[in-house]
DNA sequence: ATGCATGAGTT
DNA sequence: ACTCATGCATA
């Protein structure tokens, strides 16, 4: 066998990818603290997913509301944990310094109708099992993709490059450069990128959103993304260019919805504040404390609940981005 | 470019 | 209920 990345690899004469997304399971056991002490929180399964304008227009962080850090807001709350919270909503605190983006908007938000559809997101891009998350610790190797054998498709008009088992957080950042660079040169948008993936017929390769190219670029999804992407990416670099370099054009595109919208909730600034300080001395609130969060601030739980989610994803990131400056 | 959300696979 | 990869909608 002869391995030309980490994750294309020559068998029986036959190119195969071992599907850089599935991970396999981590040797390293659970290391996920399950809050036993969930109150099995029933969950009406809400069909509702936004804030009802409504509830918003009630807030009182709305209109002409000042945050005031001596104001009891969470009387239901324990005070000392509310004590460290509100000390931490300070914009002087190191948490702020940490999260500056999430300080910017003021805007309050009314624009949310009534949704009703349910959103169908098709997940077409690369198919995975999560890996664990210690993973993103790992630089020099990656012990937790499988290398299965896809069914015999071979992929051969795409180049490889025989030594890419690097996972080295410098070559991912030079890469995305790279690829960014070039992709403008080429004059290919981010969605382009995405859509035209799934004419490279990668086995478990489908299309990826504008978001996600754009993550890539800016580093910022995980590092096991991030590696797992890459060979793709470069594949569809290769492909780009070749094509290019044959004059081959072909420009289609046309993609839009009709109704059935998602709606997206916006937290207001103070919110949001409340939130991050409750985040700082409490990332992983159990669920009875983020109904109690989210009762106080007016949000439904499960939009606290996934709130808390992103913010822990985003913190990953941050510290694993962090981890390659020092 | 990024905030909020979904869904699959885990714990 | 959680993590992780990803996406839609929007700033």
């Amino acid at each position: 066998m002869v391995q030309l990345t980490s994750q294309m690899m020559i068998m029986d004469n036959k190119i195969t990818f071992s599907n850089p997304l599935t991970a396999a399971q981590s040797p390293f056991g659970g290391r996920y603290s399950p809050t036993n002490l969930y109150r099995a929180a029933a969950a009406a399964a809400d069909s509702r997913r936004y804030m009802p304008t409504a509830s918003w227009k009630s807030n009182c962080f709305v209109d002409n509301f000042k945050f005031d850090p001596n104001a009891n807001f969470f009387p239901t709350i324990d005070d000392s944990f509310l004590a460290r919270a509100e000390a931490l909503t300070k914009p002087e605190s190191f948490y702020s310094s940490h999260f500056p983006s999430t300080f910017s908007n003021q805007t309050p938000v009314t624009r949310f109708e009534s949704s009703n559809g349910i959103n169908h997101s098709n997940h077409i891009g690369l198919s995975m099992t999560s890996p664990s998350s210690q993973d993103q610790l790992s630089s020099h190797h990656n012990p937790f993709y499988n290398h299965s054998t896809m069914n015999g498709m071979s992929v051969h008009q795409i180049a490889m490059h025989p030594h890419d088992l690097d996972i080295d957080p410098r070559e991912l950042e030079g890469f995305a450069e790279r690829f960014k660079q070039k992709r403008i040169k080429l004059g290919v948008t981010q969605a382009d990128v995405g859509q035209q993936l799934s004419k490279l017929k990668m086995p478990g390769v489908g299309s990826l959103s504008q978001s996600t190219i754009c993550r890539f670029e800016s580093l910022t999804l995980s590092h096991n993304n991030m590696v797992a992407l890459k060979p793709v990416l470069q594949a569809w670099l290769e492909f780009a260019e070749a094509e290019a370099r044959s004059k081959k054009k072909e420009e289609l595109n046309g993609h839009n919805n009709n109704d059935k919208k998602r709606k997206r909730t916006s937290i207001a600034a103070q919110e949001k504040r409340l939130l991050e300080g409750f985040f700082s001395v409490q990332p992983r609130p159990s669920g009875e404390k983020i109904a109690q969060i989210a009762e106080k601030l007016d949000l439904k739980k499960n939009v606290v609940r996934v709130w808390f989610c992103n913010q822990r994803q985003k913190q990953k990131r941050m510290k694993f981005a962090s981890m390659q400056l020092g």
